[in-house]
RNA sequence: AGGGGCGUAGCGUAGUCCGGUUAUCGCGCCUGGUUUGGGACCAGGAGGUCGCUGGUUCGAAUCCAGUCGCCCCUACCA
């Protein structure tokens, strides 16, 4: 192999190692190089996640772990503030459940895990345990690749009457999809999401609910992750398998590719007339219940990646961040060590009383240098370091993640100045995705121009469309190209699909997509 | 499923063609010292069923047979 890593030439002399002798550690792929490297090697130089000995499932290590955390707090007081309570469905689904909705099983059966024992017992060669043939279960179970299915059949028993509706529940869970081909975080046999499950009286309200999940949704990716969207409806072939219509929002990555970043569901009355769950309306007449479903994934901590993070490692926005500000001493000997301390723990407190995540390293075990890098590799918004100078002159460095720039500032109102900071920074974040977006979304008028642009850099393609499975499929064939979704602002205008020539009276978004 | 490749220390690897002392090197780890404004340096040290099983041989990481596991390409994939 001649990989040749070139690594921190701007801070020694350029030292060129191989492959074959050397690695440096903590040196990731530049995404110029390889994007998809870059990718990899990010999530677990970044002690996000690394694989598991079991294929296709990953470790979600602390710090990946962390920022979920936060995610899901967040989400769930979205969920929590527009109605919805949690509750927790069984892991296990009986395998009949599965066929009850035609399109369901078609969508899913190809990738369920299945439990078909119970027990083990030793081996009679003593080499170990192997699964007791006398304990087949008479029904296998799948393991939830989503609940549709056992939820649906939980809540024939809780819905009467209108007077039981809506009902709002949520669960936090993990599912199981048995992927071919698998990647930490954006697409892994085993993985954690919330998946939303409501029941209304009628299809207005229902839609509705959707489409006002799809909102928290979207409103969760701008103001938290930073990540601007495209929110839309997929086309019938990209759609949830039982749903009547797919809502989704569709987020674009630094390399030009698309990402389905949430989708939410409105199922008609499939589910309703699949596990006959019927109530009774005000007039005292039996009616099926209307249905909808809506989820995010781990998946959106891949999106989060892709969106901010550059070769030095992570870029968090703050309001994501686990830790938004590290304090970092430099310093000779425990004398001068401990008067910066006393400094820096009152910068701590006073950043902690304004609710901003600090933390003073003062760990001895490694060197401040060490320490800078890490924490940018970890995605830090804000670091502060002191050091005698600093002492001295009554001031500190401040260094912001996002722009890798550095400032040297007065005590003065120093946490005010990095509360505004913190905000800046998501601001800024936000922003530069969304420039990012804007000039990656353009408009091809013929299928040359189209493949063209895919070729060339990527990004959405908004494009007419005849409407026809036929074509959507063509298109994929030759392109590798998707109709990310129809968009939910999409401007009526009169056109040719770019491939039959057929009228067409608005442009979809195409993509290459993860 | 078809084709290709790889299993040697926690990680990355040399050695395998052509069998021969104590299995190579780097990172990481441990100890001591010098250091500390961008991933420090020096010295010393620990760490190995060479994937597994069997065979050939005076002798196997190396040759042979079997076996297990993983990766890549093609195919499949909401």
């Amino acid at each position: 192999m001649e990989r040749l890593i070139v690594t921190f030439a701007k801070y020694k002399k350029c030292t060129i190692l191989t492959s074959q002798n050397c690695q440096m550690s903590k040196a990731i792929t530049s995404k110029e190089k390889n994007y998809s490297d870059w990718y990899n090697d990010l999530v677990v130089e970044a002690d996000m996640a690394e694989h598991s000995d079991v294929r296709g499932c990953m470790v979600i290590k602390p710090h990946g772990y962390a920022i979920w955390e936060k995610m899901q707090a967040t989400l769930d007081k979205m969920f929590k503030d527009t109605g919805h309570v949690n509750a927790y469905f069984p892991l296990f689904i009986p395998k009949s459940y599965l066929s009850k909705e035609a399109a369901h099983v078609e969508g899913f059966a190809k990738e369920c895990a299945v439990v078909t024992h119970y027990r083990l017992k030793n081996a009679e060669d003593g080499s170990g345990v192997v699964v007791d043939p006398e304990a087949k279960l008479e029904e296998e179970l799948i393991v939830r690749p989503t609940s549709e299915t056992i939820i649906w059949n939980t809540y024939k028993g809780w819905i009467q009457s209108y007077r039981d509706l809506p009902l709002l529940i949520n669960q936090w869970a993990n599912v199981v999809r048995w992927e071919m081909r698998t990647r930490l975080f954006l697409r892994t046999a085993e993985f954690l999401w919330q998946e939303g499950h409501t029941a209304h009286a009628t299809r207005e309200e229902a839609i509705e609910e959707a489409e006002k999940m799809l909102n928290v949704y979207a409103e969760f990716a701008e103001h938290f992750l930073a990540m601007p969207v495209i929110k839309g409806i997929k086309t019938a072939s990209e759609r949830f398998a039982g749903a009547e219509e797919t809502y989704c929002i569709e987020a674009l990555m630094q390399d030009g590719k698309a990402l389905q970043a949430g989708t939410s569901h409105f199922l008609g009355q499939n589910f309703a007339k699949a596990f006959d769950v019927k109530f009774a309306n005000k007039e005292g007449k039996l009616d099926f219940v209307w249905a909808t479903s809506w989820g995010v994934s781990t998946r959106l901590m891949g999106a989060l990646i892709m969106t901010h993070s550059d070769d030095k490692g992570l870029v968090l926005p703050p309001r994501l961040a686990p830790l938004q500000v590290v304090i970092v001493p430099i310093y000779k000997g425990e004398e001068e060590l401990a008067k910066i301390s006393e400094r820096a723990l009152e910068f701590k407190s006073a950043l902690q009383k304004k609710g901003i995540s600090v933390k003073y390293d003062d760990s001895d075990k490694q060197r401040s240098g060490w320490k800078f890098a890490e924490y940018e590799l970890k995605g830090v918004p804000v670091r502060v370091a002191i050091g005698p100078r600093d002492f001295q002159n009554g001031t500190v460095e401040i260094a912001r993640r996002d722009t890798l720039t550095k400032e040297v500032v007065s005590h003065e109102g120093l946490a005010d100045r990095i509360e505004k900071m913190l905000e800046e920074i998501q601001q800024s974040l936000f922003d530069k995705a969304k420039s990012r977006l804007v000039a990656s979304t353009r408009k091809a008028d013929s299928y040359d121009a189209f493949k063209k642009m895919l070729d060339e850099d990527g990004g959405f393609i908004l494009a007419h469309w005849d409407g026809t499975p036929e074509t959507e499929e063509r298109i994929k064939e030759e392109t590798k190209a998707t109709i990310r979704c129809i968009p939910l602002d999409q401007e009526k205008e009169d056109g040719k699909c770019m491939v039959s020539g057929k009228p067409s009276n608005g442009r979809v978004v195409f993509a290459r997509a993860y």
